[in-house]
DNA sequence: TTACATATGTAATATTATAACATTACAAAT
DNA sequence: ATTTGTAATGTTATAATATTACATATGTAA
């Protein structure tokens, strides 16, 4: 329990994570590339964790709160990078075609237009998903 | 074969399709909704399908090909509703949060509106797939 | 305390997708 | 016409991803 974990602050900001919710973020954490649910809980069994679900369960709630996010065209999880999304949970990646690097993208300008370009087309849009497929640095040069 | 179809034609557009394939993207063009692999299967059954692979094979070719899309959230396939696809595979979806409906967009301002914004923030973006979240009309008057 | 919602643990199973390998169909080149 | 190469097919088995169902525990609020 964090000192600045008062009851008022659990309420506005977010709910004190569980210990299973906790060892998944802290993982994802430390992981330079997204993860997929399986190959955390191969890492994480020496923590305690033994079955599929308890890792689904955590994963669930870890988006819910905009902690993470499902990479969906590759069915892993990463960790949000972004400020923004615990508040609005637009996404925006920009994903190597030839080496599936991910990286999330957190120009709020970008998202912005997004959003601005959805209304002008008369989208009522509450939430957007982004996928840019791009060749990353690294397999431009190589 | 139609009469159109001469050697010519069939390299420059697109290669003729195989019974699997046609037979796939047949159904496909007669869904209203985004149609699952193995409902797929389950559906040809009666033409002769008889294996996952057949239908996921067929399935590829036809992204390949522009000719449907996967919506990757949620692990199905629609047809393609939109003369730009063959050319430019970028992609752009409305689904709905409650009642999952999912309709393409197809409006090359739009798409274009997209690319713009990426490369303005300097993206070097070969296609993209976005994937907007709204209630839609039905489930918003309902 | 009681009641309630949320989280857990566990086993079983459903759903989605691919690997491996033998065979067939068809177009292009000789 | 035969050879060659590529793509598609058929089939079995299995891998990878995700959920159902149900019993138990924990934390919070009335």
């Amino acid at each position: 329990m964090s000192t600045s974990e008062t009851s008022l602050s659990k309420k506005i900001q977010s709910p004190t994570l569980t210990k299973n919710q906790k060892i998944v973020l802290d993982l994802l954490e430390n992981s330079a590339e997204p993860l997929k649910a399986y190959s955390i809980l191969a890492s994480l069994q020496k923590e305690g964790l033994k079955s599929p679900l308890q890792v689904y369960r955590a994963l669930d709630k870890l988006v819910e709160l905009g902690k993470i996010h499902k990479i969906e065209s590759k069915n892993s999880f990463i960790i949000c990078n972004n400020s923004n999304c615990a508040n609005s949970s637009n996404t925006v990646f920009a994903i190597c075609e030839k080496c599936e690097n991910v990286r999330e993208i957190k120009n709020t300008q970008l998202f912005e237009g997004v959003s601005q370009l959805a209304k002008k087309h008369r989208l009522n849009v509450n939430r957007y998903n982004l996928e840019f497929y791009e060749l990353c640095k690294n397999c431009k040069t190589n």
